[in-house]
RNA sequence: GGGCCUGUAGCUCAGUUGGUGAGAGCGCACGCCUGAUAAGCGUGAGGUCGGUAGUUCGACUCUACCCAGGCCCA
């Protein structure tokens, strides 16, 4: 049973690779893989959430395939794992797109539709693009426990239809029956398999668990901060949403204003601001204690302002004094707006629990100067405008001077009541009001254009503003300093990691997880109406326990809105009603929680205790640090005071070929889809794998197609030589003591030189390969497979050639097939976790086809081990030196311009060092290489070369130190040929210098060599080869015949001739070439299969040209003839 | 303002504890080889290894400062 044929070139390799999806899916290859492995020691790699709310990108299957290469990898070495995928499924992302479908504008689009409704569209969004995600990823080869895609479309449309129909599953542990609702509610659990859905009940009620921990450690707090806020989603917007793609450069109109001081007739603050609708809501201002104030007199008044913003005076003034801005502290003043409600009630207008308490203050009362060291000259007057109610640091700085609080704005956007005819208009509208009353108190000083950088609403490009908004925080004073703890027991890579995420931990405020949307984790705290106790619950059966009123139109729902809202508990303290806060949490909880949720930890204890902490995460680490990995490490520490995982592998940023972001606008994205078609994905995993994952990196077609160049075309190649050949031979491999897992069999046994190296190099890299990705580094590895895949090509098949096709069947020849095709299939597993296509389909007719007791997949095989007894250092080292010999040689040719099918007689080669090992086996090598009759190697380098020498730093830095200097100096000026002799006769070398002597050791001098003029010479490292360029008449006929025999090898290619096809050859043509064809002809006969070689015109019915050599001419014609025999 | 990363050929990037020639791929030019290879090989042009100072016998490599770019925080 010989191989199948394999074609020189794969016209689609994608095409190729769906046909082994199609394989992997009828032998059910990935389940026979989780059989094989079962019971194995576990390697837990825990998987970080992709937003299940859109197409995967190309930046997603980098990160994928990294996730796939090192889940193979660590099978292969004989571990189990769970393959357990994970998808992110709630929060504001999946709200928007689903508003967007729904043509809603406002969260009053959302109440009129109803919560209920809108909630199971976010769930059927999530559980639709969950299947198209699982289909992109099974396309990218990432094996995992993957749910089938029309199962999860099925469970979508049920649940838009009938979600408390109740429907039978079948999952890993028998059949499941409930609810539509409830069953996607239960996804990713272990009895129905499959990949974890944050929005999963357990996932819900586990971070409910972590919270009642919080909050029982007192670190659990509702409190009031001013907040980028969107008018039109009417949300907040939390920082890291305005960091990712929030900000734009925007033209607002920016105010200069008087604030006239009281006492001091005549005399003002001048402040600036480019938020004019805030001013308002002023209390206090603040000056810099560090700055330099100044006084200046500007026509009949004086204002105040910082030394370094007099620039923001309009027209001329006098300078009237100098002082620090501590001679400001305490200075009152009446602000323009004084005569508002709001700036006259005690305490200011904040509707906020408890903020102004003890205010007992208006802020017209307020209106003061304070030192504030946040005030800087870099913009402005030196002199801030500062509203409590409006901003996030003014905040601050009113908490710490106990301020009245102004908050003007409500959840759209309108001022509230108390701010007079301001009252009810939006915020957007409100600059030309406040101009007027600033002009008719005679407060305007100059209006002005301002660009700047400022945040956007990402959803809906509104401008933010500030809003002093109620929201839920967890306390960071005792957390940080353990998460720190944790980050530093784990390994993270690149190294930089760690201080990037210590540094996030260090600055990080208090971590807002509350959100005033609809769809996500219900925050499980519930306050009294009467008393405004508030309570955390646990998880769901302290909420069954603890409800009054309401369960029954909670139960058989998943706890979201609207259901769980109904659900009321009795107040401990009390007894009053108790009813859930409405807000939702922050969705980093929900991936946070999953080393927890997806681990059984409430359910399967001791199973959770095998795969915690994960051993290996993964994610791009841009914004990482201060989501996912941030929040895993935030649960791990308050859950088991653990770090939940030890090694967090990130990489960078995935930009298009031009350097650029990839932007759909830009013309330069490259959808998942198309590119997994185009370029197929082996090659998109090699480009990933290649590339240094600290490092931002460049895709598209230009890089896939040098990687199809560079690696999957020379793989195929000599894959298809191999199976070319042994199909012609009709070798077969042993199939005596055949082991599945190690179908390449024992390092086969070989005199020949050449088979001894490859083995020996396949050998050197299958224990780099293994070294590097136990380190989880696939670029090292990638290098290594890369020269070797090089070597195996340009060095051992192409010196082998000729023992493929030779005529005779002998112990060479199958030595020569065996070397090979175990090289191929130990290589192959090396590959498979980079290639998982390629090397399957190779697998396929290397092994499964000749071997029935084969495994069904490459992927089932172990990780080949190395075996170092044949990795022969000498062997290596004398092979890289015919490599450098060779080289050098075509070098010397080169240089003579003599091409290498012209034989030489000679080649003449220098070694500094280590000939000792070299044998006749290489020189014939090396000759056949360099066309020459002979290779000698010369005594004296100095008959091709000058010599010069040097010190031996390395040794003799440490011995002399700073006498190196003159050492190297009169090493110069010695004789270099008399040193080199000494040195190559292992004498020591005397040098005398200022009267000192100085002994060197042979090892302590170095000797390079340059090459002398006149002779066909190359030289590198301490080789130096030359030939002898003379070509007599005997040389020139080889010459001729060979360069006769590479058309003819043409012509039977072009004549579409198999390689094994008999020929007769004709030739009419007279002279040099004539001669030739008479002395060579018995070589150009074998080397152009020719049973006959006819002198006379060929037949009509043969393939024939005209060449012209040298100047020369002759006919020549091939004609195919049937051999019997 | 603080933290982290990056700076090596026209472009994209390697360069392993400091050790003597500074490399690859792409692109360009010229040449070679082809009985697996629309592949490959060789040669050439092109570099103050961001800059300055320091440590050292010796710095692309270590240290400090500076410059430029990026990311994060403020």
């Amino acid at each position: 049973m010989p191989f199948q044929d394999v074609p020189a070139r794969v016209d689609d390799y994608a095409k190729q690779e769906h046909e082994v999806l199609q394989l992997w899916k009828d032998t059910d290859a990935f389940q026979t893989l989780r059989t094989l492995h079962a019971g194995q020691p576990k390697w837990s790699f825990l998987d970080g959430p992709v937003t299940a709310n859109n197409p995967l990108g190309v930046h997603h299957g980098w990160g994928r395939t990294y996730k796939d290469v090192f889940n193979r990898f660590w099978t292969m070495r004989g571990r189990e794992l769970r393959y357990q995928n994970g998808f992110d499924c709630q929060g504001l992302w999946v709200e928007v797109e689903v508003e967007k479908e729904l043509g809603f504008r406002s969260k009053r689009d959302i109440e009129t539709y109803g919560l209920d409704a809108f909630v199971r569209k976010c769930k059927e969004r999530v559980l639709r693009f969950a299947a198209v995600q699982t289909e992109q990823s099974t396309r990218l080869g990432y094996w995992m426990d993957w749910n089938d895609p029309d199962h999860l479309r099925e469970l979508a449309t049920a649940l838009m239809e009938s979600p408390l129909q109740r429907m039978t599953v079948q999952g890993p542990r028998g059949e499941v029956t409930d609810t539509v609702e409830q069953l996607v509610g239960r996804l990713g659990m272990p009895d129905l398999g499959g990949s974890y859905f944050t929005f999963s009940n357990e996932n819900n009620y586990m971070i409910w668990t972590f919270l009642k921990q919080c909050w029982q450690r007192g670190w659990l707090y509702c409190g009031a901060d001013v907040m980028p806020w969107c008018s039109r989603c009417a949300t907040g917007i939390s920082q890291h949403e305005i960091v990712t793609d929030g900000y734009q450069e925007l033209t607002h109109t920016s105010i200069t204003l008087r604030l006239p001081l009281r006492g001091r007739q005549g005399e003002s603050l001048l402040v600036w601001t480019t938020t004019p609708w805030t001013l308002p809501s002023n209390v206090v201002a603040a000056v810099g204690p560090e700055l330099t104030y100044v006084k200046v007199r500007q026509g009949d008044e004086v204002l105040y302002l910082s030394k370094g913003t007099l620039h923001m005076l309009r027209g001329a003034y006098e300078v009237l004094g100098e002082m620090p801005g501590s001679v400001l502290e305490g200075w009152t003043y009446d602000g323009p707006f004084d005569h508002l409600e709001a700036a006259r009630r005690p305490g200011g207008n904040g509707a906020l629990r408890d903020l102004a308490q003890d205010v007992s203050v208006c802020a017209a009362e307020a209106h003061r100067v304070v030192l504030w060291d946040e005030v800087s000259e870099t913009e402005g007057t030196g002199i801030v405008h500062v509203a409590p109610g409006c901003g996030a640091e003014d905040f601050r700085l009113g908490k710490e001077h106990n301020l009245p609080i102004l908050a003007p704005l409500d959840e759209e956007g309108y001022v509230l009541a108390g701010f007079g005819d301001f009252s009810g208009q939006h915020v957007s509208a409100l600059l030309d009001g406040i101009r007027q009353t600033l002009i008719d108190s005679g407060c305007l000083y100059h209006v002005e254009p301002y660009t700047h950088r400022y945040p956007t609403c990402w959803r809906c490009a509104t401008e933010l503003v500030f809003r002093l908004v109620d929201e839920w925080f967890i306390s960071m004073d005792e957390l940080r300093h353990a998460m720190m703890e944790m980050t530093k027991q784990i390994r993270w890579i690149p190294a930089f990691g760690l201080d990037r995420e210590l540094d996030w931990l260090r600055n990080m405020h208090d971590w807002m997880i509350s959100k005033k949307r609809y769809w996500g984790l219900a925050l499980p705290f519930w306050e009294c109406d009467a008393c405004g106790h508030y309570e955390v619950i646990g998880d769901d059966r302290e909420l069954a326990a603890r409800a009054v009123a309401g369960w029954e139109d909670f139960e058989g729902h998943t706890p979201h809105r609207p259901y769980i809202d109904a659900v009321k508990i009795a107040c401990s303290t009390c007894g009053g009603q108790m009813q859930r806060i409405t807000d939702v949490a922050n969705p980093w909880l929900d991936a946070g929680i999953v080393s927890f949720s997806t681990l059984g930890y409430r359910t399967e204890r001791e199973a959770w205790r095998d795969w915690y902490p994960a051993h290996w995460i993964s994610e791009s680490f841009p914004g990482q640090f201060r989501n996912w990995f941030y929040s895993l490490l935030a649960m791990g520490t308050v859950l088991e005071n653990s770090p939940p995982f030890k090694e967090c592998f990130g990489y960078a940023t995935l930009i298009a070929e031009d350097g650029r972001a990839m932007h759909k606008s830009w013309g330069n994205a490259i959808e998942f889809n198309e590119a997994a078609d185009r370029m197929g994905v082996d090659v998109m995993r090699w480009l990933y794998c290649a590339h240094k994952p600290e490092n931002n990196l460049p895709f598209g077609y230009q890089r896939a197609d040098e990687v199809r160049r560079q690696f999957l075309i020379p793989l195929w190649n000599m894959y298809s030589f191999f199976v070319t050949y042994a199909n012609l031979d009709g070798w077969e491999p042993d199939r005596e003591e055949f082991e599945p897992g190690r179908p390449e069999g024992p390092t086969p046994h070989s005199d020949n030189v050449l088979d001894t190296w490859i083995v020996a190099r396949l050998n050197q890299v299958t224990e780099r390969c293994t070294t590097s990705l136990q380190d989880s580094d696939t670029h090292a590895a990638t290098l290594a497979i890369a020269a070797f895949l090089d070597d195996l090509s340009n060095w051992y098949i192409r010196r082998s050639r000729r023992r493929y096709w030779k005529s005779t069947h002998d112990t060479d020849k199958h030595t020569a097939y065996a070397t090979l095709y175990h090289v191929l299939v130990k290589l192959i597993k090396l590959l498979a976790p980079l290639t998982p296509f390629v090397t399957e389909v190779m697998y396929q007719n290397l092994v499964r086809a000749m071997q029935p007791a084969a495994y069904d997949s490459v992927h089932h095989c172990d990780w080949p081990e190395v075996d170092m007894a044949v990795v022969d250092a000498t062997l290596l080292d004398q092979m890289a030196l015919a490599r450098q010999i060779t080289s050098l040689g075509l070098g010397s040719r080169g240089s003579a311009n003599i091409k290498v099918r012209q034989p030489l007689s000679a080649a003449l080669a220098y070694v500094h060092e280590g000939e000792a090992a070299w044998s006749e086996t290489h020189t014939a090598i090396v000759c056949e290489e360099l066309n020459v009759k002979s290779l000698q190697f010369v005594e004296q380098e100095a008959q091709l070369l000058s010599y010069e020498v040097l010190p031996n730093n390395k040794l003799l830095g440490p011995r002399l130190g700073a006498a190196l200097g003159r050492v190297r100096a009169a090493l110069t000026h010695a004789d270099a040929g008399a040193v080199v002799q000494q040195v190559q006769s292992g004498n020591a070398v005397a040098l005398s210098i200022d009267g000192e002597t100085f002994e060197l050791t042979p090892d302590e001098v170095l000797i390079r060599t340059h090459p002398a003029a006149g002779l066909a010479i190359a030289t590198d490292r301490g080789v130096t080869v030359a030939v002898e360029t003379d070509i007599t008449p005997e040389l020139r006929t080889e010459g001729l015949a060979r360069e006769i025999v590479r058309r003819l090898q043409v012509m039977r290619r072009d004549a579409g001739f198999n390689i094994a096809d008999r020929i007769v050859t004709y030739s009419l043509g007279d002279g040099p070439l004539a001669d030739a064809l008479l002395t060579w002809g018995d070589y150009v006969k074998a080397e152009t299969l020719s049973i006959d070689l006819v002198a006379g015109a060929p037949p009509a019915e043969a393939y024939s040209e005209e060449h012209r050599i040298d100047g020369m001419t002759i006919t020549l014609g091939v004609q195919r003839r049937v051999v019997t025999n």
